[in-house]
This record gives C-alpha cells, structure tokens and sequence, in this order.
DNA sequence: AAACCAAGCAACCGCCTTGCC
DNA sequence: TGGCAAGGCGGTTGCTTGGTT
C-alpha cells in the first residue's frame, strides 16, 4: 500500500497508513451514530488517531458513494473545463463529480492532466496557450551558464545529433543534451513565430531571421541551409513536439470554443487573494525584466531593424556565455 | 539481479473560514 | 466584537511501485 510509514505524534496518536481494522472500526462507528464531532470521534470510536485524521480518511476513502478507478474522458473534460474556471478549487470542482474527492481530483490534474496540458502547449495554469518558450528565451544567459558547467570535454554534443532519433536523443539520463536540444528547439521556435493571430504553429523560420542568426554564429553557408531545413522540416523535434491546435482532437473537444481560445473565461487566480497594487506592480516589473530580452528580440522581428541591435547585443552577451562558439556551430550543424 | 529513478497517491500540515459564545 | 474551537481546503511530503539502466 502506498502512503507513509506508520508512526506517532507527540500525543502518542497514530499516524501513516490506516489498516483494515482501523477503517473498519470508523466505518462501524459512522454507520451506527454518524461522525458528529470529529474531535471526540476517535475516543468514541476506539482509534487512536486524532480527529483530523479520521475525517480524511473517511471523506476520501471510506465513504459509501466514493468512486473509485480511473477517470472517464468526459470527466477529464469536465475537470479541465472547470479548473478553467475555478483555478484550483479543488473541492469546488469535486462538487461536480460525483464520488470524486478534491483530494483524488488533484492528484490527478497534479500527475496527468497538468502534463497533458503541458505536452499540447497549453498552459496549465491560465488554460491558454503557453508562450513560456519567451521566458526560456530570456533565461538562456542562465541556462547556458549551466550547460556551460555541465560541459565536459568528453560530453560534447554529438555534432550530428539533430539527425538522430529523438527517442534515443532523449536519453533521460544525459540531461545536458535535453537541455541543449530544448534550448536550440525555443530558439528555433521563437525565431519561426510570426506576430500573426494564427492558431497553428508556422512551419518555416524567417529567412531574414535564419541569416541574421547564422551571422551571430558566424555560420558557414552550409550550416546556415542546415539551419533554415531544421526549422522547415516537419518531421523535426521542434515542429512535431507542438500539437497543431486545430487539428488535436483532445483540445478541440476541451476547449470546444477553439476560435476563442485568446480569450478562453475569465480565471480565478491561483492565489485568491487580489495582489495589492504595489505586489502586481513589483510582480509586473519583474515580469518585464524576465521577458525583456524575449521582447527585445521580437520587437526586432518586428520591425527586421539591422544588426547594431540589441538583438546583436543579445546574441552577443550568449556568445560571450558560451565557453567557445563552435558549441553553437555544433548544435546547428 | 541489483540499483536507480520517476510517477502515483495516501496522508499530513498549516492556514483560512465559519460558527458559536 | 473578540476569542476560541472545529471543520474545510490547498499545498506538500514521503512511501510504494513499476520501469529502466
């Protein structure tokens, strides 16, 4: 059985796992005379737990109407749809699912439908598509002062690795070559974002960009071509890790409002408390820091403004990070 | 076969809310 | 109206399990 080793507390009341003849005992009790006070249940009862502790183990598993297995899809659906709207309410969207307990709901956004969300792009905090890929973007000074660390000279990247099978590029062992392909794959994905409102992800990276990034890296033609084919190949990593929205049956049948996604309803915040003016002004700022390089670089996009940027200076400072430039040349190669 | 690792989940912890006096 | 007790809630912990190396 999972859960914690049994021990106990400073008042000598049990903790940890229930066993089968404690469960039976608060079951005995609460069919005979209801739980009233879960204070003095336990002493009533005969267990020595505290009452807390019984109350949780009744509402979450003991109790009669509880259902127990996997969730349906609809009620996958359903607690999607809901956390759209109620954030992390957990007790108010159990209130929705009959026999299902807040604490059971959790646990499954917690394990499976958050990654879900995740692996189809969408955040799963504001239930619209992520854009965290400008967040990694403007953290690459870091990450890379990381990788950088974790760079040993028999751990190069493999110079051909973009060919290789993802599969057996993930090994999940060698963290450092995820790290860099993750890098290289937001980079490409940043880079290939047009500022349209277009729901499907752009299959073909800018030229205008694929040049400039190739003069940063001090590419050779032959790797610039490699580069621009990367970003243009369908059947590459950074293309094919990002569901195309309109196409994904999941999300459409999620989110059946599909057109409207920019402007999916109004989420209650994770923090119920409203953040003081000062506390989101802090908050925006540091927003503004952490994303300013991100937004730096697609103003550029904007406008295609020459190289004496703060795009080159961007691009510059991660070249200077990195322990030589030839990783860059690698990676793309 | 053993060691390691990540996922899953029951249970706990601590804060917040509510109701009563 | 303030204080206290009890219940409710969301986040976190830590053990078990199953898969991988």
């Amino acid at each position: 059985m999972m859960g914690r080793s049994s021990s106990s507390d400073e008042n000598g009341l049990k903790k940890g796992p229930w066993t089968p003849e404690e469960d039976q005992m608060l079951i005995d009790y609460i069919e005979r005379n209801g739980h009233g006070s879960w204070r003095a249940l336990p002493s009533l009862a005969g267990l020595n737990r505290c009452g807390k502790s019984c109350r949780l183990r009744w509402t979450n598993y003991l109790r009669p109407d509880i259902k127990r297995g996997n969730f349906t899809e609809d009620e996958e659906k359903l607690i999607i749809h809901l956390h759209s709207h109620l954030g992390n309410k957990w007790s108010a969207i159990a209130t929705h699912l009959p026999g299902r307990t807040d604490n059971e709901i959790k646990n499954f956004w917690n394990t499976h439908l958050k990654k879900k969300l995740l692996q189809m792009g969408i955040d799963p905090v504001t239930h619209q598509r992520r854009t965290d890929h400008l967040d990694i973007l403007a953290n690459l000074p870091q990450l890379l002062a990381i990788a950088a660390n974790n760079i040993g000279a028999t751990n190069l990247i493999n110079p051909s690795f973009l060919d290789m099978n993802l599969s057996a590029l993930m090994s999940p062992s060698d963290a450092t070559q995820i790290a860099k392909f993750q890098l290289l794959q937001n980079i490409l994905q940043v880079l290939s974002t047009n500022t349209s409102t277009s729901t499907t992800m752009p299959q073909n990276i800018d030229p205008f960009y694929a040049v400039q990034l190739s003069e940063y890296l001090k590419l050779n033609p032959h790797q610039l071509q490699n580069l621009q084919e990367l970003a243009m190949n369908d059947q590459t990593p950074s293309s094919s890790s990002i569901p195309s929205f309109s196409n994904h049956d999941f999300v459409s049948q999620s989110y059946p409002n599909l057109e409207d996604f920019e402007s999916v309803p109004p989420l209650v915040p994770a923090s119920p408390e409203p953040l003081s003016q000062s506390q989101s002004q802090s908050q925006s700022n540091q927003m503004n820091i952490q994303v300013g390089n991100a937004t730096n670089i697609l103003k550029q996009s904007d406008h295609h403004l020459n190289s004496s940027t703060t795009l080159d200076a961007n691009w510059q400072d991660l070249m200077d990070d990195e322990a030589s430039g030839s990783y860059w040349k690698d990676v793309i190669e």
